[in-house]
DNA sequence: CACGCCTTTGTTATAATATAACATTTTATC
DNA sequence: GATAAAATGTTATATTATAACAAAGGCGTG
């Protein structure tokens, strides 16, 4: 389970390579974008936009959805985070991209996430693309399931 | 182009094909059910809720959004319809499924959307999976890009 | 430094998507 | 025809997201 792994230091990993991604991006992690990121990677798991908004309310943020929203759509751009599109919801990217594909395998029991990083996926993908005549730009695949973990519970 | 394709008749096989699972799942195309089915092949393309809802209200049927998410429910149960998690649309399936799962190109400039029946996909999919020991149970892929036809253009 | 420009943030309002909850009607079955 | 199950009608509201414009902050250049 997560609560074993190191916490803390994932989320500071997280926030060190924001700051790096933006200095070779050429912008800038504000306060209010760092804190959306800190506070996505400290849920650990899948968040909603409006619970990221509660949680900026009880600090010293604005509290207003275009505040959120603004963030998110910075932290999406610079591949920080994934939106998981079949829950409206958004999690920390730890994975090197150079693109925003993003590949989940998603467990319907803990709600827990895993970033799919395997070539072979991606190549398969491609490869079906350019059988149709298909030049991806976004790859988005979400599977559902359950874990290794909850399977033995 | 799509129009040049036999449309009505995709339409009708469409309906066909809905009156069939509905006799083997024993559940019923009811009118409110099949209309909604018939604009979503009319559109050819992914449409979303409201849009049916509109065309629903010209008609002889009742213009509330239960109305039309109830009848998109029921589609999608009986995979005759998938929805596009990246567009909040709905589209035709027909395809042979035993599951729902739904694996799309979609290209960005056309809007036209092609089901994936690979079974090279699905097999990558599953293999991946297996590797972190997750057991699938919905498959969700959707590819955004430029399709062949309008690459030329 | 002051000017202008661009980026970011603040603010108000509203759009777009979807569901809850309960009443009524229809259908199937006995 | 009584009754249970399925489907539909109805009202209200929840959830997710964006438009539009104003104000403030950062920064490069003369």
């Amino acid at each position: 389970m997560w609560q074993k792994h190191k916490h803390n230091a994932c989320v500071k990993q997280a926030l060190q390579k924001a700051e790096k991604i933006c200095i070779e991006n050429k912008c800038k992690l504000t306060p209010t974008r760092k804190r959306v990121l800190e506070l996505i990677w400290k849920s650990h798991k899948p968040i909603k936009a409006y619970d990221l908004l509660a949680q900026l309310s009880s600090e010293d943020f604005v509290e207003k959805p275009p505040t959120v929203y603004r963030a998110l759509d910075f932290l999406i751009e610079n591949n920080l985070i994934h939106r998981i599109e079949s829950q409206n919801t958004y999690i920390g990217c730890n994975t090197n991209h150079d693109t925003s594909d993003s590949k989940f395998l998603i467990c319907d029991s803990c709600n827990e996430v895993e970033e799919l990083v395997e070539p072979k996926l991606q190549r398969t993908l491609n490869e079906v693309s350019k059988k149709q005549g298909f030049t991806p730009s976004l790859v988005n695949v979400e599977v559902h399931g359950i874990c290794a973990q909850c399977a033995q519970n």
